[in-house]
RNA sequence: GGGCUCGUAGUCUAGUGGUUAUGAUACCGCCCUUACAAGGCGGUGGUCACCGGUUCGAAUCCGGUCGGGCCCA
């Protein structure tokens, strides 16, 4: 290959930023405003090819929108808060957090993700973003806390966050509350253990566990109502193996007959059923797994890790005659998406932002919104209908925003500080006073907030950080289809509740990237593939290619094939460009005179339109399938090959209207890919000598006189399509035969004629009028 | 188990009621036509997942079945 990709887009790429060309918002113009609600990627964990897929979506759109004349807000952030990096820290650097202070732990997380950061910058202005890296903003900047907290005040002054001693969803690994949002299901293989319980009279009942390490936990035992066993046993209270206390037998619908023995064990708590019937019967309250997840029952369990503890306590179960039997079952488990450790249900002081109310209005909202594909909007709706508990927004970690609040000790009120004060961080900063009774002796709250509390004000963030409030809501939020149930949900629902409005007139859904087979790309199979790779491999644009070949919103799986075709793209602009920049260039008199260069105005206002059409229903693939068309068969294989002799052999006034035109059409071509192909097209712009560059100049207008012409010329199209066609047939070389002899009901007139020989470089075509259409060759 | 979605040559893909189903990629053949052999032209390759229905007519609409994916339980 003798073009070198890489070094063109290095140049581009070194010109953009001296250039300082991209920037966060475009203050000039007079155009409208289009606003981008990027996602800000993670610092923890490395680059994946969604980076190299689904971002690239959000520049396309913002670079055909400042071709169109918008003032486009394109905001870059980078999401450095919370779980995810704090456990990475732990993990990649193998730092034993509990031996290190709260200000060590910190600080190595930001080292971390200051230099994470840096590596994503890289890729990113490689890979052709035209966002102002310089100024991207951070979720865990000083400026975002303060817009956080300030946030969460007006939610406690509201009554819509709330702290509250209630039930909690817990992680023992990570150590901290998590919201529903954060819980995944996960098929487990479990011992399903019987167990039998005795009364006082001597009868027994045999109940069905998975947990049987909760069972100094056991507050009840419970069948399902409409069993006969209800009536049976009514009244007898059944005494709990190994620890002797006595429990009632309850009826409940939701425990159902035919899984186990029809009789499980109710304590507080194995799972959400076990909370939902303990809540509902008003049963005892028996809390015995910590927040690490050991035992504090003071048994012969006390201290023991929940694994552990299940061995140990069915060793006794066993060697005392309790377990009857045990089936060995796959069941589904509540997990925690971070880690994949199940769940624990306990109850703990946490804050809370209430939401259950609003169902109705969260489902309104999203119908306010335009969804891309609309049928994503379904999938909302049914996380909306299915939620069954408020956002629990503390955690437990020590990175994070932390939640401005303290506890008066003298009169146990929760005290804000000042927003002029804002940011604090209680567990360091102190001089506040209790409002309602003047006291300073107050407690901090030392839990930090929700990663998705910060991400769910992603418009704010942005717009506050660039200087740009008051241009609410935003035009678009681009993301996967994966987060709609946690982003997009949450930033809607915050949306709501803070100012009353939906946070974007659209929402661009898109899917994720998998290996060449379908499969999920990850460390364990060793199937992950590198974006850096990719573009090292293929280019920039290449990659681009590929992130533009098929619906956005669905799953791509990373194949060779696009991003071939890409690269193949990128070479045949430079070589029709390197042609187009060679021909005469000049003032012509007269634009349109020849045949085929009205032809191909009309070919470009037709695709034009269709660009067009697409770009702005973000059919991004659409866009460049009719670019694709144009450009290959339209411009390279006819229009290029016809203008060749002419621009030899025309008159003076021919070669300077064919230089003029080619130039025209060129650049209307490298327009419609430039969003696409940012680097490939900037080099085109140059070789033809443009002053400006690709991606600052407007759109090309639509002449839209020459639809006639273009019809017209089909004809000739279609013969010279029909010669080659013969050409390739006869499989042997041209001193084979001396001609063609063409047969059909409509005859070129005699320019076009010409046209015919000279682009096919066949001296010897005749034509006969007739009404059976036929192509012979001449020996 | 529920919701959504997808199923079109070896592979990827266009096509939401109307000739012979689009294009790419791979493979084979011919052509070095002075921008490009990473090109041009041609060819091989399809029961449009399956079954049934609606219709003059179905890849397309409806119902069901099977299989993949995502989300939720």
């Amino acid at each position: 290959m003798d073009l070198d990709v890489d070094q063109i887009e290095k140049k581009w790429e070194a010109a953009w930023r001296n250039q300082g060309d991209h920037r966060t918002f475009e203050h000039n113009g007079k155009g409208s405003i289009f606003s981008i609600d990027t996602p800000p990627p993670t610092v923890s964990g490395s680059l994946h090819m969604g980076h190299a897929f689904s971002y690239p979506h959000q520049d396309m759109i913002a670079r055909y929108k400042r071709l169109r004349g918008y003032r486009v807000f394109y905001p870059f952030g980078f999401d450095n808060n919370g779980l995810a990096t704090e456990r990475f820290v732990e993990k990649e650097l193998k730092l034993n957090t509990s031996r290190m202070s709260l200000e060590e732990i910190l600080d190595s997380c930001i080292k971390v993700s200051e230099s994470s950061i840096e590596k994503m910058k890289a890729f990113f202005r490689r890979a052709g973003f035209s966002a102002d890296f310089d100024n991207a903003y951070t979720t865990y900047s000083r400026e975002s806390w303060k817009i956080a907290q300030a946030m969460f005040i007006d939610l406690f002054q509201s009554g819509r966050a709330y702290r509250e001693y209630g039930m909690t969803v817990r992680c023992t690994t990570c150590r901290t509350a998590i919201s529903q949002i954060e819980m995944e299901d996960a098929e487990r293989d479990t011992d399903f253990v019987y167990l039998r319980f005795k009364s006082e009279t001597g009868k027994e009942i045999i109940i069905a566990t998975t947990r049987p390490e909760m069972l100094s936990a056991c507050v009840a035992v419970a069948v399902n109502p409409d069993d006969i066993r209800i009536e049976e046993l009514k009244g007898e209270r059944f005494k709990i193996p190994l620890y002797g206390g006595e429990v009632p037998l309850i009826g409940d619908s939701r425990v159902l007959k035919d899984k186990g023995t029809g009789a499980e064990m109710i304590c507080t708590f194995g799972d959400q059923n076990d909370y939902e019937i303990w809540k509902d019967h008003d049963l005892e309250l028996k809390n015995i797994i910590d927040d690490r997840g050991h035992i504090r029952d003071g048994s012969f369990l006390e201290g023991m890790r929940i694994e552990d503890a299940r061995k140990k306590i069915r060793d006794l179960l066993r060697e005392n005659g309790y377990e009857v039997k045990t089936e060995r079952i796959r069941h589904s488990v509540n997990t925690h998406e971070r880690c994949g450790t199940p769940i624990e249900i306990g109850v703990s002081q946490q804050w809370y932002l209430k939401y259950l109310d609003m169902k109705e209005e969260l489902i309104e909202q999203g119908r306010k919104i335009t969804w891309y594909p609309d049928f994503m909007r379904i999938r909302y709706e049914n996380w909306i209908n299915g939620l069954k508990w408020d956002w629990c927004i503390s955690r437990q970690r020590n990175l994070g925003i932390p939640i401005p609040v303290f506890y008066c000790n003298s009169c146990n009120a929760v005290v804000l500080p000042p927003k002029e004060k804002l940011p604090v961080d209680p567990r360091f900063d102190s001089g506040f006073r209790c409002d309602r009774c003047g006291s300073g002796d107050l407690t901090p709250e030392k839990d930090v907030l929700d990663t998705w509390f910060t991400s769910s004000i992603s418009p704010t963030i942005a717009m506050q950080h660039a200087g740009l409030s008051g241009h609410y809501p935003m035009s678009a939020r681009f993301q996967g289809h994966d987060i709609i149930t946690t982003w997009a949900f949450t930033t809607i629902y915050r949306s709501m509740i803070h100012y009353d409005s939906i946070p974007w007139n659209h929402i661009i859904v898109s899917g994720n990237v998998f290996d060449s087979r379908g499969e999920k790309m990850s460390k364990s199979k060793g199937n992950v593939v590198y974006p850096d790779e990719v573009i090292s491999k293929y280019g920039a644009d290449a990659t681009r290619f590929w992130a533009a070949s098929s619906s956005i919103y669905e799953d791509i799986n990373l194949k060779d094939q696009e991003l071939v075709r890409g690269r193949r793209t990128v070479v045949k602009i430079y070589n029709a460009i390197k042609l187009v920049s060679s021909l005469p260039q000049g003032n012509p008199e007269k634009k349109y005179s020849l045949p085929f260069n009205r032809w191909m105005r009309g070919a470009v206002d037709r695709t034009l339109g269709r660009v067009q059409a697409a770009y702005d229903v973000y059919d991004i693939p659409k866009a460049r399938l009719e670019t694709d068309n144009l450009f290959w068969q339209g411009f390279c294989d006819n229009y290029l090959e016809m203008i060749k002799y002419y621009a030899q052999n025309g008159s003076e006034e021919e070669k300077m209207e064919i230089g003029s035109c080619a130039r025209e059409f060129a650049c209307a071509i490298m327009k419609m890919y430039s969003p696409i192909a940012p680097f490939i097209t900037e080099e085109a712009y140059s070789m033809l000598g443009m002053k400006e560059s690709v991606h600052s100049q407007g759109w090309p207008e639509i002449n839209g006189k020459f639809d006639d012409d273009y019809e017209n010329f089909r004809n000739v199209l279609d013969i010279i399509d029909g010669i080659r066609k013969e050409r390739s047939r006869l499989k042997s070389s041209r001193e084979s035969y001396s001609g063609f002899s063409i047969e059909r009901a409509n005859i070129p007139d005699d320019l076009e004629k010409e046209i015919i020989r000279k682009t096919l470089r066949e001296e010897n075509v005749q034509f006969r009028k007739s009404e059976i259409e036929k192509i012979e060759v001449l020996k």
